[in-house]
DNA sequence: CTGTTGACTTAGG
DNA sequence: ACCTAAGCCAACA
């Protein structure tokens, strides 16, 4: 048994940690919220601070960041960047469709 | 320690 | 459905 103190450290060290372990989790063909990730990595509400980590992510990273967007359905890219294309790309390729640039939240969001 | 930033979210209009 | 304003949290300078 641990120190609940030791416990508490230890899931502040993990950080971004256990947020990318939160990402990794997710099946392919789903799609996670930014929030909905936070709240699950154990800080709810830092929705932003998903997309600061998304966006310090290295470029070789192996995370299913495309399967990370906004609550609304939406990708938090901007239309016509790289980034959007990119993820566009991705998700149709697990299976996922933009329908008028937006992803059908109520049929393939990720409920863990 | 204070201020700024961001691949966000929610509530109103 | 689209736009705006305010709220939110962690990392950084």
């Amino acid at each position: 048994m641990k120190d609940p103190q030791k416990q508490h450290k230890e899931q502040q060290l993990l950080g971004r940690q256990q947020l990318y372990q939160t990402i990794a989790a997710i099946p392919r063909g789903k799609v996670a919220s930014y929030g909905q990730l936070a709240a699950l990595a154990g800080h709810t509400g830092a929705a932003r601070w998903v997309g600061w980590c998304l966006r310090h992510l290295p470029k070789d990273s192996s995370l299913p960041w495309h399967r990370v967007i906004t609550a609304s359905g939406k990708l938090a890219f901007p239309l016509a960047t790289a980034g959007y294309l990119r993820q566009c790309e991705k998700l149709e390729q697990e299976g996922v469709p933009l329908k008028n640039h937006k992803v059908s939240m109520k049929l393939y969001q990720w409920k863990p």
